[in-house]
RNA sequence: GCCGAUGUGGCUCAAUUGGCAGAGCAGCUGAUUUGUAAUCAGCAGGUUAUCGGUUCGAGUCCGAUCAUCGGCUCCA
């Protein structure tokens, strides 16, 4: 596949950059499009993304229909059968911006301010439509066989919501016909796994109008779960000398003031409750009690780290278009923990987090993951916590323990929390955009702010550094998470109902009660099936709707023998064994 | 919150240009007593999200509100 670059060569595209300039050029054809149905339309960024691309534009006041978007992918098909040649130039600057001026272009005069005054400004071009641009494209619009517009959003100019909001018409763009059928039947199949979905069917949880939204209520199945989750990690953190702490959800505005959060995140909290003359806010996060459990006692050095957990209960007022499930909601469950440490023992502590972070992944056979170092913007100093010298220190201290543990990241600038910076590690879900499943923090800022303190070895009152982690982040979308992953069919460790009884017809009830009794006397989850169905019936829900693990079919042959057959749900095939035999292997 | 779309029994979906709200599954009752992915029959279930408007007549057209979905922004 050749490809026209801003210098006026044609090139042979190495395989890996082909899909780019596809989806690129896809943008363009659209832009072309667009113009021809709807003149007014002035062009801002167009680039081509993971999967696709998208322009966003200015109609003026006019919206568009579904209708509006069919059309103008008709229009797309038209001007690639045109096969019309792509053609690329460079213009002086002044020329620049006299050229897209004449065409209306005030996005793109704009965007030539905002370059390097020694930039080159080129230009590509398919009939009478030009479009400023660094390329390269396709050399002629027949190149672009297969595409189709997904939708529109809003979206602000430069991202930045003092902006006006312009069109965003979304596209995918592949190199054929059955590569765009592939991913239309991925698309399917991700919606297929969406937790709302599962979670429905399964009868995990459900949302309610009257409760209010994005409160999602666990049912009976989803939080034996959920105490699964809970059971689990609390388990991991007591060995390794985390203690637990249960506080309150709601504390003092003041509380707030103090840790800084209330200046910076005020806007996404529940408002405050005037009691007495005392404000009240539902706690958006757990740092600001834990602090306050430190400074309950004086502190030695000898009692650092202390390490203070608690499986907490958040509240934050999310934009009503954030909500997701249980993935995001108004209410979460955090796995919070904070470690209160000496300057000497980040390091230390931080590899310890960092292994059971990886230890946690590897129990729930997680492996597609992405680390990031989560830095400050030194420009904004609104948002961060001013003090260079601290970030600088922590930033650093955060590198260079990653660095020495070998852990693969990506640095990414604005990402930190206002306090300090952190390694977030982040998943992709089966729909919708990536978000951080584990977090640790580093803080040298909120032990000053609380006034924590530690007599050192010297007799000296130091400041406590405090990492923050969560490992499975809010046990809420986790959960989500590994429904997405599991498709709902959980291990046998993590599933509601590991086994479920099934007799062939009631004459085997009573054989079966006592083997349903037996496995909830072993501590197995299990249920009986007592509905007067035929076996193939039973074993087709348990299979399709329950994603049971185990089926244990009871009739005449396993009453005699005093035995069990089970059937597995992922192999499906069965077998029979001893009722003790198959409690060790649940067990196992 | 913003842009767009959608909203019909618990679930999945029908209902011609505006003309009697319907089916399958689930539920209940009865029959059947069943051996590895749906036994048969009957019954019940709806103020078509809510409120208002247009019309002789609204699930359908218009407006508002609410919720959900796809994005944007945000995510301590």
């Amino acid at each position: 596949m050749k490809a026209l670059y801003n210098n006026g060569e044609v090139r042979t595209l190495a395989p890996e950059e082909e899909s780019h300039v596809i989806r690129h050029t896809a943008a363009h054809i659209m832009a072309q499009a667009i113009l021809r149905l709807h003149p007014q339309a002035k062009f801002a960024y167009g680039p081509a993304t993971e999967r696709g691309f998208y322009y966003d534009v200015d109609l003026g006041e006019e919206k568009l229909s579904d209708e509006d978007l069919a059309a103008i992918e008709a229009e797309m098909a038209k001007i690639t059968k045109e096969n019309l040649p792509i053609k690329t130039y460079e213009l002086p600057r002044d020329e620049a911006i006299r050229l897209m001026e004449s065409r209306g272009e005030v996005y793109k005069v704009e965007h030539i301010g905002d370059l390097d005054a020694d930039a080159r400004i080129t230009f590509y071009q398919q009939g009478d439509y030009i479009d400023m641009c660094v390329g390269p494209h396709l050399t002629y619009t027949k190149a672009l066989k297969a595409f189709k517009i997904t939708g529109q959003s809003g979206a602000y100019w430069k991202n930045n919501s003092e902006n006006k909001m312009l069109t965003r018409i979304n596209g995918v763009a592949f190199h054929n016909a059955e590569e765009l059928q592939a991913w239309e039947k991925e698309q399917e199949e991700a919606r297929a796994r969406d937790h709302r979905r599962i979670g429905k069917e399964m009868q995990l949880f459900m949302t309610d109008d009257l409760v209010g939204k994005g409160l999602p209520m666990f049912l009976p199945k989803g939080y034996v779960l959920w105490q699964i989750l809970e059971n689990y990690i609390k388990d991991k953190e007591r060995r390794l000398g985390y203690l637990h702490v249960m506080t309150p959800c709601v504390g003092t505005v003041d509380l707030y003031r103090t840790s800084g959060h209330w200046e910076h995140y005020k806007e996404n909290m529940f408002p405050p409750m005037v009691m007495e003359g005392e404000e009240y806010v539902l706690r958006p996060m757990n740092c600001p009690h834990h602090m306050r459990i430190y400074a309950n006692q004086p502190r030695s050095y000898r009692n650092l780290p202390l390490r203070i957990a608690e499986i907490a209960h958040d509240f934050r007022y999310e934009s009503s278009g954030t909500l997701k499930g249980i993935e995001r909601g108004r209410h979460f469950c955090q796995n919070d923990a904070h470690l209160f440490v000496t300057p000497e023992q980040i390091k230390s502590e931080i590899a310890c987090v960092c292994d059971l972070i990886f230890d946690a992944y590897k129990d729930f056979n997680i492996t597609d993951y992405r680390c990031v170092l989560s830095l400050r913007d030194p420009a904004d100093k609104k948002k961060y916590h001013d003090d260079d010298e601290m970030w600088n220190t922590a930033e650093d201290a955060l590198r260079q323990v990653l660095n020495e543990l070998k852990i693969d990241y990506t640095e990414e600038i604005g990402e930190a929390a206002f306090y300090g910076p952190k390694l977030d590690v982040n998943v992709k879900p089966a729909v919708g955009a990536e978000y951080t499943l584990s977090t640790c923090q580093l803080d040298f800022c909120l032990p000053a702010k609380f006034n924590l303190t530690y007599v050192d070895q010297d007799g000296t009152e130091k400041t406590p550094v405090v990492i923050h982690r969560a490992i499975l982040g809010s046990l809420d979308r986790f959960m989500a998470y590994l429904i997405e992953e599991t498709k709902g069919r959980f291990p046998v460790w993590l599933a509601p109902v590991q086994v479920k009884v099934l007799p062939v017809s009631e004459k085997y009830m009573e054989y079966s009660t006592g083997v349903l009794n037996r496995l909830l006397d072993e501590g197995i989850r299990a249920e009986l099936d007592e509905r007067n169905e035929k076996i193939g019936y039973k074993i087709r829900e348990a299979q399709q709707v329950e994603h049971v693990p185990y089926m244990l079919i009871l009739g005449q042959k396993e009453s005699e023998a005093g035995n069990v057959t089970f059937r597995n749900r992922d192999t499906g095939e069965s077998e029979t064994s001893s009722l003790e035999e198959f409690i060790s292997m649940i067990k196992g």
